[in-house]
DNA sequence: CGTTATCTTGACCGTCGTCAAACAGGGTGG
DNA sequence: CCACCCTGTTTGACGACGGTCAAGATAACG
């Protein structure tokens, strides 16, 4: 049975147990994260690390979170995920990418009806939080609603780039961009050419995301590599030819909304 | 020179001017938006029509906000706008379409840089709002920030939406879904299948919300009305086989987050 | 080491884009 | 009131980008 601090061990599955508000740094991501965007004082610091959650472990093709249960909040401490939806006939489609820090179901706290789902990319480290205690900190410290929402805001201007994407560019656009998007988002300090990141997707889920099939990805990605843009060895992505890259997407960092790269 | 209650007359321009806060009815059209997705108490209603605002008109194909002055936040009270994004290479993608009593562009509460534009459709009456006013209302009143929240989300779930449409629909449906969400969006009572819906859309906008050239969506309508599916005379369509066209579509409305609809 | 998921490649085909030209409609000015 | 735009719609011919199907090669994993 997970308790604070535990990882839980049965199958993926919030157990119930004792919620515990000691101050802790297992949120720490999540300051992280809410500090690219907005400003978090130490106080509002302090009061999320004082929040009650519930660490858990979920394995690789499961969901983080569950359509029932309405009354807990997910943030990934660990690991990737993405937000997906599908068609009645079972196409998919990959809206969003979640990395360590995001709360992933920010829009419970205010919509009824949760219509898509959200899965472990990776192995997921999970802290879930009841939503009550949210929405009482919520209440309590604005500043704390704001940063929430801001971080909503980046969210949604990176919808509105990948709508752009998907809509108006070719395959070889779409799959560079989302290479790039995940090369800034998870490099702080620049692209070295040399550098190896660590991207775990499929070509299936690349497809998925950029409204592909993966066979047209794989051919997009074997042409990128030929022409030594970028290599690749499993997960492992080295980009070569950064600029090169980013001309090829019409990718430019704005939309992702991180102060230190404006 | 534009003041409360009355029409701006020279350029499409904010002009400064006097702004008052005695209250009003023009933002009524906002609080029956939020109302649609929150609880807005009395006190809340008359907090936000108490707010100082400057009446405007935009005509057709301009844009309703300006990069340049974040110090306003836009609210449409007559006619329609859409969103857009361009590539360097000039092809555009709409992402989201605005009806009346939506604030357009909220995100500069919470965020540095506007990185899109706002076209209105038809002729436009617009209320714009200091943000200084807003940012005031929003951090003394938490109940109004989380309607105006809730209302992000919803818009969040509506470009989740399109995203799967664009991504994973062929033409035929995409176009079906986005005239069924018109429907809706429009239409507060069901669909009658005579009903006239004024939407006033041309074909080059229906492809760029969708991801289509107009030339396909010509050829779709086409399809759809020789099929008696609906019928158009200018920006008036009838829906005469509604349940067909949800079909067509793949249609639901639960990720509109009407209320009464779910 | 076997089993399964993922990647890779080729051949073929369909949806949708491109190009071009004609047509309708609504506003403006003579 | 008609001529003349300009914008938007409509249609056809043609081609390409990317989907589909199928099969084999690699890699991941228990």
């Amino acid at each position: 049975m997970p308790y604070l601090g535990m990882r839980a061990t049965g199958p993926a599955f919030l157990q119930e147990s004792a919620l515990s508000s000691s101050s802790s740094i297992a949120l720490a991501p999540m300051i992280a994260k809410l500090r690219l965007h907005a400003e978090v004082s130490d106080d509002d610091r302090d009061a999320i690390l004082g929040l009650p959650y519930v660490f858990r472990s979920v394995d690789k093709p499961r969901s983080l979170i569950r359509n029932n249960r309405p009354e807990y909040c997910a943030i990934i401490l660990k690991g990737f995920a993405f937000r997906h939806k599908t068609t009645r006939d079972g196409l998919r489609q990959i809206v969003s990418f979640h990395t360590p820090g995001q709360m992933v179901n920010i829009q419970q706290l205010f919509l009824k009806s949760f219509d898509h789902d959200i899965q472990a990319m990776t192995k997921c480290e999970v802290a879930t939080i009841p939503t009550a205690a949210l929405q009482h900190l919520a209440l309590s410290r604005v500043s704390i609603t704001m940063a929430l929402v801001a971080q909503t805001m980046v969210e949604s201007s990176i919808y509105r780039q990948l709508m752009l994407n998907v809509g108006r560019r070719d395959a070889r656009a779409r799959v560079a961009h989302l290479l790039c998007e995940f090369a800034v988002r998870l490099g702080d300090e620049g692209i070295a050419p040399g550098r190896a990141y660590y991207i775990p997707m499929t070509q299936q889920q690349i497809g998925d995301a950029v409204g592909l099939t993966s066979i047209h990805v794989n051919r997009v990605l074997r042409a990128l590599i030929n022409e030594g843009v970028l290599s690749k060895k499993g997960s492992e992505v080295r980009f070569l030819k950064w600029e090169k890259l980013q001309d090829i997407a019409g990718f430019n960092s704005r939309y992702l909304h991180i102060a230190n790269l404006v």
